[in-house]
DNA sequence: AATGAATGAGACTTCATTCAT
DNA sequence: CATGAATGAAGTCTCATTCAT
């Protein structure tokens, strides 16, 4: 396997059969990702699930890892965008209220694509890839702690930045294991391991 | 019979030598996940950097994914030995001596080895094998469920079930985070990171 | 084409086996140069052609380069082997018999393998494989020019080097021109080649 | 017949825009091939580089084959063009001044434009396409024994056959390397060259 | 048992060429 | 005519696995 370490798209999608070749490849590899797992996926038969020649995949991606490093970026994308709006009305909550949206938020962003989500975060780390997964999660470390420093009144931890450490990741952690790893589909269930988790988190604040 | 003295100190010196033989093989994979990362580990160059051949490497493991499966399970062993005995002697403590007991285990297991920790936790292609880290948690949720059954009468929850899933996700979530991903060197620090996990816990289950 | 361009053997060919490895599969890379070209010679085809898998060739060499150089290289070594002797020999001998004796040396190098010589003159150069030639001519020049130092008072010409060069490149061209462009097979007419080649030389350097 | 009229305008315009766009082509080629070597020319690239598309491309030139056929001939073209002239002249002047002449001319072919020459004769795969560089020597060949049996008289020389390969051969080894392996910028000693090529040739035909 | 040469399926990638727009 | 997206054959190279010695 000769390796480029390119992770770049070769062409800007500018024109529509452009998009939609694009797309066709992310959709495939993400099909691929999820039902048979990235060692599966290779170009030929990303391309092949794509309905394309191997040919058109090397025109818009300069090798395996470019595609999957899009789909992380788009995966992130489609998060972020579904995530920061209700992120920013909860600075204005009072604790509790506060954590509880974030943890709602978390699951939901969890619940955009399970499936796709889990496969990225569990088997893609092998190359530099991380760091757009571990960048996406550093935001929310800043934001996290930036609130904590605006709340400092209501909660007892002096030491904002373990806090946010301690915080950030127990909610990533719970919200994670809770969608992909239970088969929660009952919204009950789900609303119990919100209240948890919150409580979890209040508590650790202000107990 | 005299057959039978020959016969057995060659056997044990053979079963002896096939021990050797596959440690250098195990050590050779651990050390070329870590260093190189997976997909440099073929199985020659596992074999060559334990001094053998490859045909010797096919002697011992059917294959390269059962010589992955044996690395983990011999991980798995490791960390089982160094910490079953400290988890059994936690059940006689009060909660928050126990839990805190548990964090401690929990940041022991996760430095035995935490470049390999990271690898197989990281790095190896999920198929069927993660399962054998999976079954590795299964124990913990067993364990610490029972632990709480037995100290009902010291904690609030009552859905013991979602409160072990709740503690054991969160512990593990912490400790692999503070021992992997920050550079926990000075001990201070990472008792820090032991005292809030321990209060987070400890709230959660009494608050 | 991912290209390597490691041009050195990757194993010293020392088992027996070995040896009759590399051989076949210099071979064959001699037999489809000759035959289909540069362009024809892909490491698939070599190996066909030598009985083995491209696997077998990728264990002695890195590339298709590594490939060619080392076919120029056991050419250019078979060359000199049979040149150098005599070479050596032309030293002492008056100029117009040492004229004579390089000429048909040159004759003699040419027709050790002309088929293969010819493609290795004129459809390797592509990349730094050239030198290899080069330098071998080079030699040729260096040794030339020290026989004119030597007997400088037989001949007129006071500019060596640029008399050397003119010699030699000439020598060099007509012997190649002769034996590969021109259908020599007779005897005679070689003879008739070689005597006006040695005259040429002659006048020129005492004329 | 108004027709006529605006079409003949629009079809010589069209004919201009034909060469233009011939000549990018040719132009775009030679200056890969000179920069970039025969392996990197893809069409692609060509048409990138010629400021238009492959399709435009394969419009004006059924395959990449065709484009490089058609820059030799260029060449070719442009060589004989600029030595045409001077060969003709060259038949009424005495041995000496001729050959002086010939071998002027010839350096004066190898410089129109050294590097693509080079390329041209180094690099190109030899199918097919050799011959038109072949072809164009044989003209050499053809004037040259001709002039030989013109002046039969002044030469010493019989088979005039021989002496004209001789000839042709060694001015053309003499240039070829002296323009284009030695970097001879200096006028002064490529005057020597020719001076030394000439008396060369002469004392051969004459000594 | 040990060895390591040999295998060959399969992954990656390029590029001449076509064709719908 | 021009465009450039799409094609896919063909080439490069790796690596898990086998097997004769």
């Amino acid at each position: 396997m000769p390796k480029r370490v390119l992770t770049n798209p070769r062409k800007s999608a500018s024109q529509k059969r452009s998009r939609v070749t694009v797309n066709a490849l992310l959709e495939a590899t993400a099909r691929i990702l999820i039902r048979e797992g990235y060692d599966k996926a290779s170009t030929n038969r990303i391309a092949e699930v794509a309905g394309l020649s191997v040919g058109s995949l090397y025109q818009y991606f300069p090798g395996k890892e470019a595609l999957v490093a899009a789909l992380i970026e788009r995966h992130n994308q489609e998060v972020m965008q579904a995530v920061r709006g209700e992120l920013a009305a909860a600075v204005n909550l009072p604790l509790a209220d506060a954590v509880r949206r974030l943890v709602a938020v978390a699951v939901k962003a969890h619940r955009i694509d399970p499936k796709l989500h889990r496969v990225l975060a569990e088997q893609i780390p092998r190359v530099g890839k991380l760091e757009k997964l571990e960048s996406f999660n550093q935001e929310n470390y800043i934001l996290f702690e930036n609130y904590l420093k605006e709340h400092r009144r209501e909660i007892r931890a002096v030491e904002v930045k373990l806090a946010a450490f301690v915080c950030v990741t127990t909610i990533e952690a719970l919200t994670h294991a809770a969608v992909l790893h239970r088969k929660i589909s009952a919204e009950e269930e789900m609303e119990a391991v919100i209240e948890h988790t919150t409580r979890l988190i209040v508590r650790y604040l202000t107990g």
